[in-house]
DNA sequence: TGTATTCTACATGTATACAAGATGTGTATC
DNA sequence: GATACACATCTTGTATACATGTAGAATACA
């Protein structure tokens, strides 16, 4: 593989994981050198990722991760559902059998690395495996838009998988298990099957990012937090 | 206006109406050389272009104009009343009376041109109308499908605005009337009126489109045809 | 001390030379 | 005569030098 694909799909990777946050500004240099490559072709990367919807660019300033700003979180929640479950209708309608089998072979590595919580592969397989459905859907309008979706939403679910209660251990569960009946919907040609257990799977995973948009407030009570974590 | 920005907008205008036909390959050199740029700064509009669904690049194999094939025509046909109606109920939610103001003279723009029966201008103008109700709708995923999705219907609806005979003039001048009643909705913030005129726009554009993908077979009886034309 | 203006340094934008890959043609061999 | 391989040519891809524009710092003036 060569370095201009590996910077690629890396920048695409560490967006998605948030290892380089919303808003943050991409220096051509800085990231010529760090990848080996000369300015010319990364600059041609970074107009590739402009355009899917990973950075924005302006004239003469630069590029920068894309924002996660307030209006589009709104228009993320609102339209999601209506996305997703028309892409996974569509899908279950046009899928091939080859592109079940990778759909599967995909929805191994996930589960594996869901369960070993292994936060950073788990979020970017799942956002991998939903992007293979949407290929299955050859849907190119919505498609583009359920990619960007999909940016924002494995950007947002982060904490999803990494599990810090029985609870999130047990949702987490649930996740794979919806991965496996959807998979079942598609592969029968179940369309009005593959839309329900789509809903279900986005009821599942949006609870967890509005926790994550609007998180529990701090506790009031300072001194029972003191004494519960450095047991005076 | 800067050569780049004047060469990326003509691109886009001779996609649209179809002045370089889909499928067409895009050779840097002349290109560059048409629009007195060197190939560096035309290598980035064609992967601009690449990203907004204009073309298609191929590695080491250049751009294409993008194609209209029989699969993806069939999912615009399918997909086209839901997202266009969909964006139509968020612009009436969410529009600002600036936005307004700007629609309202693209529409005067258009009417015009519709009416004096200037082709590619009114399809462009059509075609532009329609981008900026997306844009007030306040949805990256679903504005983005749109674009894709405008760019295929005003490739397909050059025919529609160069009429033909009476019918086609009445046609145009419904399509008109629709667009004002679309723009006092849209104002009035009304939802489910925007989306029902939407639809009915839908479908006055979407049997003109079917006869452009199906046209009328041609005269089996050539000697009529022959006695009409000639007057023999 | 605060503000405005200019200058400097750095980041982005462009042109051109060079490298590498693809395609088509010609020749040689079976 | 047909097929396969090699070579030539053309197109795309990359590196680098140079131009242009923006932002920040320093200085001068109020």
């Amino acid at each position: 593989m060569n370095k201009k694909l590996i910077c690629l799909s890396d920048l695409r990777m560490r967006i998605l994981s948030q290892d380089i946050a919303p808003g943050t500004g991409l220096d051509e240099l800085s990231l010529s050198t760090q990848y080996e490559i000369s300015r010319t072709p990364l600059r041609e990367i970074l107009h590739r990722l402009a355009g899917e919807g990973y950075v924005e660019i302006e004239e003469n300033r630069g590029a920068r991760v894309a924002s996660m700003d307030l209006p589009v979180m709104r228009m993320f929640f609102q339209t999601a559902p209506l996305v997703y479950s028309t892409v996974a209708r569509l899908a279950a309608e046009n899928r091939t059998s080859q592109q079940v089998d990778t759909l599967k072979a995909t929805q191994v590595s996930f589960a594996a690395a869901a369960r070993a919580a292994e936060t950073a592969d788990a979020a970017l397989l799942n956002h991998q495996f939903h992007e293979q459905i949407g290929q299955m859907a050859l849907n190119p309008y919505l498609f583009t838009g359920l990619k960007r979706m999909l940016i924002d939403h494995t950007r947002l679910s982060q904490t999803f998988f990494r599990p810090q209660s029985e609870a999130d251990s047990a949702r987490i569960a649930k996740a794979i298990d919806q991965h496996d009946a959807m998979i079942a919907a598609i592969e029968a040609r179940e369309p009005a099957l593959a839309i329900d257990l789509t809903l279900q799977h986005w009821d599942l995973s949006r609870d967890q990012l509005e926790k994550y948009v609007r998180p529990d407030p701090l506790p009031l009570d300072v001194i029972s937090m003191k004494d519960h974590r450095n047991a005076i």
